[in-house]
Formats: C-alpha cells, structure tokens, sequence
RNA sequence: GCCCGGAUGGUGGAAUUGGUAGACACGCUGGACUUAAAAUCCAGUGGCCAUUGCGGCUGUGCGGGUUCAAGUCCCGCUCCGGGUACCA
C-alpha cells in the first residue's frame, strides 16, 4: 500500500474532530501544562509558509506533554480588531467585522489543514461582544483603582477619596501625573467637578491632556510602541507631538514591578534586554539650582552628581512650564519665537537633524548649589519635556550633546574627569567630550582626586545633607496612550457628565460596537463613533467617542482561554487556580515592547486586584525566528525582451527581475510558465546554458507579493501532505533562528516519510510487522532515538529532532527491521511531528484508542551501552586512526594499545613521547616532539 | 552612537560540558533499472596535492592568545541581523 497522504490525513482530522480528541477541561488528577501562540490577526492575504512555524513547533510540544501525561491547554484564537479591516471599509464601505469574518474563516481553514492540536472549544475572538466585555470590565476597574506607592499595588479609589476627606494629600504615596497638595477642607470644599478632575491624576485608567503622537495619516494617536523611527509602524506614516485630552493607562506605575519581574521568568536575554531598555530604570539624584533673582527654582535630574563642578549652563525643554517663569523681559520675543518654531517641527525632522543644535538663551542665571557660580539658562529642544524633570544641568565637557550645544552657542567647557593615566587637557583643543566612566576628579572642590563611583556616592550623600536635592530613580517607560480616533476597536465603557468622565456600571456590559454610516471622523473632526445615533446613555449622557488600540483585546486573552465562556466573570477562581498561568509562549520578537509589555502590566493590575494567582503570565517565552522570503531572478537585457541566464550574464548589460518563485524549481526557470506568467513575457527570447536550460539568480529578502517569492501552505500540502510541511518547517533550522524558505529541500523530509511507512507496511502486500523479539542493535538504534529526540523537543531543538529521525529509520531500514517492539514506540515518538501518519499507522497496529493518548516510551540505557568504544586517536591534535577498545578498559591500558597501535610507529619515529592523554570513553591525544 | 545576537562546504544546517569539524538533508557527479522520462536504488561529493600505493597538507569571518586539544574559552578587529536613540 502507497503512503496516501491526502487521503489519511483528511480521514483522520475529520475523525479529530467528530471524537472531539483535543478538548480539555479541568482535571485535579492531572498536572497542567499551557502552551499558547500569540495569535494571529487575520489579514486578507492569509497564511504564508511563515506564519505556521510557531504554531508547528508549539502544537510538537502539546501533544509531547499530552503523551507525557500531562493535561494540555492549547488553544487559538483571533486578535480580531485592527486597522487594515478598518482601512479597507473606509475605501469600500464593507463593514470591518463582514471583511474579519471572512478573513478568519480562511485562516481557520488554512490551520485546520495543518493538524493542529487546538481544542477550538475554546476560540476567542477580541471583536466579540462576550469577549470584550472583560475587556472593558478591566478598564472599568483600571479607572476606580490607584496605584499606591508604599503598598506597591493597585487599591481602590474610594480608599484614596477616604483618605483625601481625612487628611487631604498628606502621608498619601501614589503614582499620579503631577504632585498635588492640598488638606482634607480643602477637599471637602471642592465642588464635584473639581473633585472628579483630582481623582483623573491618580486613576490608573485616565484622561488627560498629555503629549501625544498624532498620525494625520490615520486620524489617529498612536502609543510609543506604535511609533518607529518618528513614522508609524503601520503604513509608515509620519507622526507628530500634539497636546491632546486622552485616555492612558498608568503603566509607568508598575515599572520597577515590570523590571524585577524579569528576573524570575524564562525568556531569552536578548528579549529581556529589549524589556529592560524599554523601561529604562536609571538611578541619580534630583537638584535644585535656585534662579537667581527670583523665587524660581530649578529641578534637574542627573545620573552623574558627581560632575556638578562642571555645570556651564542649564537647559530647559521647550514645552517645560518653568520657560515662562525665568524668561527675561528683553529675551521673551527670541524665547516665544524658538518655541513656537520648536512645535512645528515634527519628531522626524528633529531627528533627522540631531547634530545640529538649536536654542535660545533665556536671561536668566541659575545658581549652582555646590559652587555658587552663576550659569546661564537656555532652552533647547534637545532637552525632552517628557523625561526625568524636563531640565537639566549641563556638564559640556563629558556629555556630547552638552559640549555640542556648548559649541554652537560659544559657552565655556569645564573639566571634572580626567581618564586613569591622563593629565588634565585644554578644552579649547577638544573635537568632543571625553567620556567620563572611569577617571579621576579636578576643578571638584571637596571631591578632588576621588574616582568616579566613590564621587557619585559622596556628591549624592551630600546633597542629601544639605538638602539640596534627593536621590531618585527615573524611567524611561511613559504611560500607555490608550485612545483611538477610529471605529473598529472596543467602545469605552464611559459616558460624560458635565465634561467629566464616569463609567457604565457593569451590568451594561458589554456597550456594543455601534452601527455607522462611515467610517471616517464627522465634519466636526469627532471619531468615527460621533456618527452614531442614540450613542447616549438611557439617562441621556453622551458616550465616549473614541475605542481602544489594538493592545487592549490581546493583554489578557490568555486568561480568557482558561473559561472562554464565563458570563460571569474573566476567569472563574476554580480555571485560573488550574492553569494558573502560561507554561509556554511562542511568537515573535516583534511584540517585545507593545503587547508583552501591556499583558504584563494587566496581569498585575488583575493580581493587584485579586482576579489572577500569578503575577507573571507568560513563565517561558520562545521567539520563533522569521521565515524569509527566497526570490529568484531573470536577467533582461537592457531595452530588449531578451533573458540571459545565470552564469552567462556577465557578457551582458542585464536588469535583474524578480520572477514567481512558484515557477522555478531548482533555480532552473520552467520558460514556458514564463511565457504565460506575463502578457509582457509572451514572446521572450533566451539566452541559455550550454545544457539548455536557464539558471536563475537568488536572493534572500522578506517574504512578500511584490518580490513574488510567497509560498503558501495550502499549496505545499496539496502536493506533499501535511505531515511533511510540519516536519519540513522544523528540518529548515533552529525555531529561534531567522531562516529564507526555500522549497526544494522538501523531497528529502517527504522521501523520509515514504521510507518509514515502508518499514510499516509493503508496497505490495501490506502490513509488514511482525511480533518477532527485536535484536540488540535494533533496541539501540531505538532507545537512541528515543533519548536523543525527548531530549532535543525539551531543548526545542526540533531541527536536530528530525535529523535522528532520518538516522533512525535509515539505520532500522538497514537492519531489514520491521517488528512490533521497535516500530510501535517509533510510531509514538514520530506522532507529535507527523500525527496523521502516526495515527494511520498505529490503527494500522490494531490499535483502537487514538495515539494523541498513548504513553511516551522511556530510553533505558541498558540497551544505549556499547561493549566497546572507538577512540579516536591524535598526535599533537591531529586525528590519525582509530582503535577499538572494549568499554571498561583502564586509562594505562589504552596508552598502551594506542602506543602499540600499528599505526602510531610513524608519528612516534625519530621524537620522544612527551605526554598521552587519556579521556575515558572520548578520546586519546599523544604529545610528540 | 549605545545595547544584544550572529558569521561553519555550492545551499539549509549538525557538533548539548573545550575532545574525530561538516551529522542529517538539498544540490551536483557517476552508475543500476527503463524504449524514454519520472519514481526508486547504489557510489562519490569542503579545498589543494597525490590518486602507481597507503595517503599528505589545509580548513569553522580576520589577527593574536590560553590549552595536550579551540567552531566552542580570552583579547583586538571586520561584516551582517535585531533593538534603541537627543533618556541627562
């Protein structure tokens, strides 16, 4: 019987499904393990030959931990909200959830195909009503939490407006947007308004006018990790600096939380590393330099006390209120000036322009705490507004942008460190700033001579004396925009009433998704839910207009498929306690600093909060690495329709273009295709190699419609089957590794399949196991694979997996072996990569139950043993011949046969042995000269 | 600029703790079967030299070092990929 891939492989995923084999619930007998992909967002162009590999190497090790005796949740789902459906209905009219639809019907079709282990029981969808009810339950509760500082969680509002009729502000510590200060009567007296508008500057949800990244392009505001390089990650539009009033979420409240809580999970440095820059903890100390005449003082941030001595000048950022404050009457026209010009420059232009400082000096002085000298004041854009306290000192002499901005402006450079071995030097001389790690201090007053570390801490200690200052940690991590001025995301749980912010009570939930005739902004420039009739409440408040970015659905979708169909509550205590949390999560690295950021935060907001038992979701995280695209290439001669090949273009002026992957095999072009492809092609001529055919040039780039050069699965499966584009995507190379797709290496993956069905059964007269005992060398070839693959599958190594395989059944093919012993525990270790072929085969054993349940076999080492090792045996280093030698021979022995080996008379001729190392069980080195 | 990763045959890659570099595949070459092709099977395949013999030399981006032994460890570079960027 022939290995009938289509037909077994659409048998058994029919029979998958009627037996419901991949559903689980709750089982207290069993332990639990979790393994989720980060799912997807259906676009219209489906699944390319990249998109499964996470999804392979994932479901490999479900049904791994499923055969261990483990309960597995694997499920999938669809991150459903997303801009290019909403795109695509403002220049069609076609409602974004018809053209979602349709989108994750094909990918459902695409991934059912592929033999994945899901139990599809738990689907979710984020554009959902049942499913982003949770979603704006969350925010609901984000809004009437705070974060306090000493508790260092999440408490009630009502706690903090307790404490504000109580005591006011004082002995309060919370994360909040500006220190406020005021006494219990004081709050008592304010009016309703005044006391909603306080509480928006502790809310961990909030509204707020903040500094926001407005893309015109997309009539919307973007979050930092929406933003690359001063474009927009989607589309790549350019983004500005806007003041707006906003929703954000409070996650810079959780930074130090978000930092130490790498430490105890799984993930790979490189990710780790992204996390912690992203968040950017750095450590120093705030100061005040006092302006002088004036009542002004200055609050700068700096990880460098130490260089104070040094301090030329202050800066302060453009859109800083102090600017105001110290501005000189005869400076204010040049001030307002630069400030406004520093507004209309957007966040791409000052980046494109960074060795070019601008400014402007304001008149005023500021007055150094330690020296009492006088610096000037100036504003610069180079400063930002929105880190540390928007001022800084100034130390030109060891901080580059400093010593530019001292260069463009003419102002003086004063030496503080000196590198270790090196006198002081004349600054006038200098192209740059010196770096200032390490060294000594001069022109230091009392910290002269000190090195470095030890003037950091004694600067520090004592301006903490003096009460100059105080030592303060900073980040990086800004809090998460988290409006949209678009149609197709959550509504807000909100209405307003007078211009203040209140939530829906829960029991309105979920507040649906309205009906609108556009999809664009109304004339009146409001989002597009300002279309929408009735968007009122009962008691006639207006709703919120704006939805929630794409992050808001994806933050805690993983607890969702703990108890996917809760009306009650996120996730029942009874699921979450279960499955606490996710085992294994595979996806990619371009989530580093958006989703897994917000998932992370949300998870312990909900922790905070009581609703989860885990304060880190995702315990081990892998980052499969990115299929690329393998183009192929034709050479046209310039101004001709004349196609030269490969290896005879460099006698010719060619163009190189890109051709359909799909019709050439081999690099070698199938001309006629070429012709048909493309009207333009149809009476091409060539220029061919001395064999007749026409060789194609390669290159690796991304994989794409415009480089012709995307493979999709359905098409690999209709040819090869399913279980070889598993076991093919897995053979490319390591999972975290960056790889070009490139078909023609499938045969090899797809003859390995045929051959081990031949060791199953005949060609011609079926079934060929037989109950026969299994010999020695049979049971090694056996148990050596079983240790090598369970091994290589807890390392994800499923590359070197596939390549024991291939050994395995080579060796078993050699071995003439077709008995049940050695077959039927292969058949179990081959099911989690090619479960269509395994299940075939085992009922094919007479087995009744499905394989998914069968116990993984265990490697015994008896049968690993061998009587005798091979050493290889080198002189000086250098491999020369080998000697056998029974496996529990002595060191001395082995000197000996190896000296007497005859073989080593000619390395040993004519030069004394000077030393034989001896490695038991591994190798023989001898030392001649 | 700074931080992190990587570089091994014509190609994808293997070598898990320093111990036979190139496993396993693809491709290529030669052969068997066939009217022919496909499929299948067998042999060879890093480079150079010798192939009238065993074989020898060389080789993991480049230059140095440690070691009996280095793809693997250390120092200094080059190139490629990713992250981040006036973050004080």
């Amino acid at each position: 019987m022939e290995y009938n891939f289509k037909e077994i492989e659409k048998k058994w995923q029919k029979h998958w499904k009627d037996q419901k084999t991949y559903q689980v619930d709750v089982d207290k007998e069993k332990p639990k393990y979790y393994v989720l992909d980060m799912f997807p967002y259906p676009s219209g162009a489906g699944l390319h030959v990249g998109h499964p590999l996470g999804y392979i190497a994932s479901d490999i090790f479900s049904r791994f931990k499923r055969l261990n005796g483990f309960n597995v949740l694997h499920p999938m789902g669809y991150d459903a909200y997303g801009l290019p459906a909403e795109q695509y209905a403002i220049q069609t009219g076609q409602h974004p959830a018809i053209t979602t639809e349709k989108n994750i019907k094909r990918y459902r079709e695409q991934l059912d195909k592929i033999g994945f282990s899901y139990d599809w029981n738990r689907e979710v969808k984020t554009c959902d009503p049942e499913y982003y009810k949770w979603t704006q339950w969350a925010f609901i509760q984000m809004f009437h939490h705070y974060y306090d500082n000493k508790a260092e969680k999440a408490l009630p509002v009502n706690d903090l407006i307790d404490h504000f009729k109580a005591k006011g502000t004082k002995d309060i510590d919370a994360a909040c947007s500006d220190e406020l200060s005021f006494t219990a009567d004081e709050w008592n007296g304010k009016t309703e308004k005044e006391q909603q508008e306080i509480l928006l500057n502790y809310r961990i949800a909030y509204l707020a006018d903040t500094m926001v990244n407005w893309c015109p392009e997309l009539g919307t505001v973007l979050a930092n990790d929406e933003v690359k390089e001063g474009v927009s990650l989607r589309g790549g539009h350019p983004v500005e600096q806007k003041v707006m009033r906003q929703w954000s979420l409070r996650v810079s409240a959780y930074a130090e939380r978000l930092l130490i809580g790498l430490d105890n999970i799984d993930w790979s440095d490189s990710l780790k590393e992204i996390q912690k820059n992203w968040i950017g903890r750095s450590e120093g100390a705030e100061m005040i330099f006092p302006v002088k005449n004036s009542d002004v003082e200055m609050k700068i941030f700096t990880t460098r006390a130490d260089t104070v001595f040094g301090v030329t000048f202050m800066v302060l950022a453009p859109e800083s209120e102090l600017v105001n404050q110290v501005v000189h009457s005869d400076h204010k026209k040049e001030v307002e000036q630069y400030i406004a010009d520093a507004k209309k420059r957007t966040e791409r232009e000052r980046m494109s322009e960074v060795k070019k400082m601008t400014g402007v000096f304001t008149g005023a002085y500021a007055v150094n705490p330690l020296t009492n000298e006088e610096v000037p004041v100036w504003v610069s854009d180079y400063v930002l507004a929105g880190y540390g306290t928007g001022a800084i000192m100034a130390v030109p002499a060891h901080d580059s942008r400093d010593f530019a901005f001292a260069r463009t402006f003419d102002l003086p450079v004063t030496q503080v460190v000196v590198p270790h071995g090196e006198e002081p030097a004349d600054t006038d001389q200098w192209d740059d700033s010196i770096d200032s790690k390490e060294g000594y201090m001069v022109n230091s007053g009392f910290i002269n001579g000190l090195d470095v570390p030890e003037a950091i801490h004694k600067t520090k200690e004592y301006i903490r004396k003096k009460g100059i200052g105080e030592v303060n940690v900073n980040y990086r991590l800004r809090d998460a925009i988290f409006s949209r001025q678009r149609y197709w995301g959550e509504p807000f749980p909100v209405y307003y009433k007078d211009d203040m912010p209140y939530t829906l009570d829960v029991s309105n939930l979920p507040l649906e998704l309205p009906e609108v005739d556009k999809y664009l902004p109304t004339e009146q420039g409001e989002p597009p839910l300002g279309r929408a009739k009735n968007w009122k409440t009962e008691e006639g408040y207006p709703l919120e207009l704006n939805t929630m970015p794409g992050f808001a659905g994806s933050s805690a979708y993983y607890l969702r498929y703990m108890d996917p169909h809760n009306n009650k509550q996120l996730v029942s205590q009874e699921a979450n306690e279960y499955w606490k949390d996710v085992d294994l999560y595979i996806g990619g690295t371009e989530h580093a600093t958006g989703h897994l950021i917000y998932s992370r935060f949300w998870n312990k907001f909900l922790y905070d909060i009581g609703e989860v038992c885990q304060s880190e979701p995702f315990r081990k995280l892998v980052n499969q690495g990115m299929i690329q695209g393998r183009s192929n290439f034709v050479y046209r001669l310039k101004g001709t329709n004349k196609f030269v090949s490969y290896n005879l273009k460099k006698d010719y002026d060619t163009t190189p273009i890109h051709v359909d992957v799909n019709i050439v095999q081999n690099d070698i072009l199938d001309i006629e295709a070429f012709k048909n492809w493309n009207p333009e092609y149809k009476d091409a001529e060539f220029i061919l190699e001395d064999g007749g055919k026409y060789v194609c040039g390669w290159a690796v780039e991304k994989m794409s419609k415009s480089m012709f050069n995307v493979v999709n699965p359905d098409d690999i499966i209709e040819q090869y089957g399913a279980d070889t584009l598993r076991l093919y995507e897995m053979f490319l190379g390591p999972l975290e590794q960056s790889k070009p797709w490139d078909t023609n290496g499938i045969d090899g993956v797809h003859k390995f399949l045929r051959k081990a069905w031949r060791l199953f059964i005949d060609r011609d007269n079926g079934i060929l196991v037989t109950d026969k005992e299994p010999s020695k060398d049979e049971l090694k070839v056996l148990h050596r694979a079983i240790a090598k693959i369970s091994d290589d599958i807890e390392r994800f190594s499923f590359n070197t997996c596939v390549s024991a395989f291939m050994i395995c059944v080579n060796e078993l093919n050699d071995l003439k072996c077709h008995k049940r012993s050695i077959l039927e525990p292969l058949a179990i270790l081959l099911s989690p990569f090619a479960p269509h072929m395994a299940e075939e085969l085992w009922h094919m054993l007479g087995h009744k139950t499905s394989i998914v349940d069968a116990p993984w076999p265990k490697a015994e080492d008896k049968y690993l043993k061998d009587d005798s090792v091979v050493y290889p045996v080198s002189f000086n280093g250098k491999m020369r011949f080998k000697l056998e030698m029974p496996a529990d021979a002595g060191k001395e022995e082995i000197e000996k046969a190896a000296l007497a080996h005859e073989g080593a008379a000619k390395w040993t001729e004519g030069k004394t042995v000077r030393k034989v190392i001896v490695v038991p069980g591994k190798i023989v080195n001898i030392v001649v000269g």
